[in-house]
DNA sequence: CGTCATATTGATACACGTCAAGGCGAGTGG
DNA sequence: CCACTCGCCTTGACGTGTATCAATATGACG
């Protein structure tokens, strides 16, 4: 049990599977126990091979047995409807944590796939349920992975119900910026590992539109675009576009 | 400490706070456990008075200590945008768990007000977070209720994104029906808590969209309205609308 | 260097929002 | 018991943001 290998896109399962040596990535850490709890922690992870682009972790549907952690690279959660429609529900980037919304059920509410070659860890969730009754701390902490994930979405309920197409656009870049900044990398240039299409989908717009609001952002001086390398030249402008509080320096005054 | 009366609406604060006596709701029980570790949680519950309708259970950036459980009554939480426009994010009825959002933040992401006159339960969630440690069912439960307000939201955002003002209606009507009938009401007449704005404000649609559809449902059979009073006449082509998998007797062999 | 997906750009259509005007029902007070 | 008021709901006319359709352009990859 311990030695399965994680399997991937119902065909691929690999078996030299190296075990998670250090607690979880080096950035954002969902998981960060100090040392001996971190040796149970790792103990329960298994790390994945490298999973190429347009790999499915797992299958909306399919039984649901661990959470999961990206290590590097991109992940994509999607539902389908019964018309076949694809909804993209989320973007994951290294340190973030997938697969949330199974638990309490026994399926996979969502599809994930990797939009690039990915690495992820695997934490069955049977054995991370016991162990964050030992551990306070892991269970404070997969508890508050839990309550980002409804924030994060209950904001897309807003932005899907509420903003207008540039609006979604721009806080979507906002976003982004801001996630690759807590991670320690560049806030105002990054490669977007997503299609425009998936942007679209995920902003419940046209790609036609997305592309077109892309290209008035470089217009009017927002942003530089370059196939899928993105820099933010007007970052303040953006924040305001996304209807976003303006954070200047001082605003503790009122 | 334990005696601190719910207070509501910054205002509104009452001192005679029965405790929980029992294990919570006669409905779908969110906290369902054995005899002796309900009575452990029913010690940390807090009843509150009779809420009247409109009152506060909670600001959007109010400090977050506790979550709820509808007893009777209907809530509905919300977000505000920069611009002041509100965004309906979930509406409770009895049983279901209310604020799980705050969950790993310091303060509410959203503001929870009443819809009718309303009861609930409050769990100080740091009692709840160290009794789980030793009630393993209860720690399950609460992770699965937070599940559940995952997929509750994944589901939204394929709606706001993908459906039509009509699927919408329907998906919102067909959702509520199956909601009332879990907790052994009658699944196609109640009574709807919710005015029609914010029907619309929860679906991403204007009013007038709303009340149109409702008209047209009736013309074409599907319901029939009597101010809030609501009944389904033709549930499985509601379903249909809603674009839901159609739920025959049999549907086991394929 | 051809092939195919992805991206851009333009022209047109439509679903739904917005604006405006009653209508209906529930309280409230005379 | 009626008249008044005030929200909420309904219905109609109209405008518009964004989808859709269509035609290249661009780039990735073998």
């Amino acid at each position: 049990m311990a030695e399965k290998p994680i399997q991937v896109d119902s065909t691929r399962t690999l078996n030299d599977i190296p075990r998670a040596s250090t607690v979880i990535g080096s950035g954002a850490q969902p998981f960060a126990l100090d040392a001996e709890d971190g040796e149970k922690l790792s103990q329960i992870a298994e790390a994945s091979p490298a999973l190429k682009k347009g790999t499915h972790l797992f299958l909306q549907g399919d039984p649901f047995m661990a959470i999961y952690v990206v290590r590097a690279g991109t992940l994509k959660t999607y539902t389908v409807t019964n018309e076949g429609e694809e909804q993209i529900t989320g973007f994951y980037f290294p340190g973030e944590v997938v697969a949330l919304g199974g638990v309490g059920t026994g399926e996979h509410p969502v599809s994930a796939k990797t939009l690039e070659t990915t690495t992820v860890f695997e934490y069955p969730f049977q054995q991370l349920d016991s162990l964050s009754a030992k551990i306070p701390q892991l269970r404070v902490q997969l508890m508050n992975s839990m309550g980002k994930e409804i924030r994060a979405e209950q904001q897309m309920m807003l932005l899907l119900s509420k903003k207008t197409a540039e609006q979604r656009v721009a806080t979507f870049l906002y976003k982004l910026s801001d996630r690759f900044k807590q991670r320690g990398y560049s806030a105002t240039i990054f490669r977007l590992s997503m299609s425009r299409n998936e942007i679209g989908n995920y902003l419940g717009l046209a790609v036609e539109t997305v592309s077109r609001i892309f290209t008035r952002f470089q217009k009017n001086g927002l942003i530089a675009t370059e196939g899928k390398e993105i820099t933010l030249v007007n970052q303040s402008e953006l924040n305001t576009l996304a209807g976003n509080p303006v954070l200047t320096a001082d605003c503790g005054a009122l």
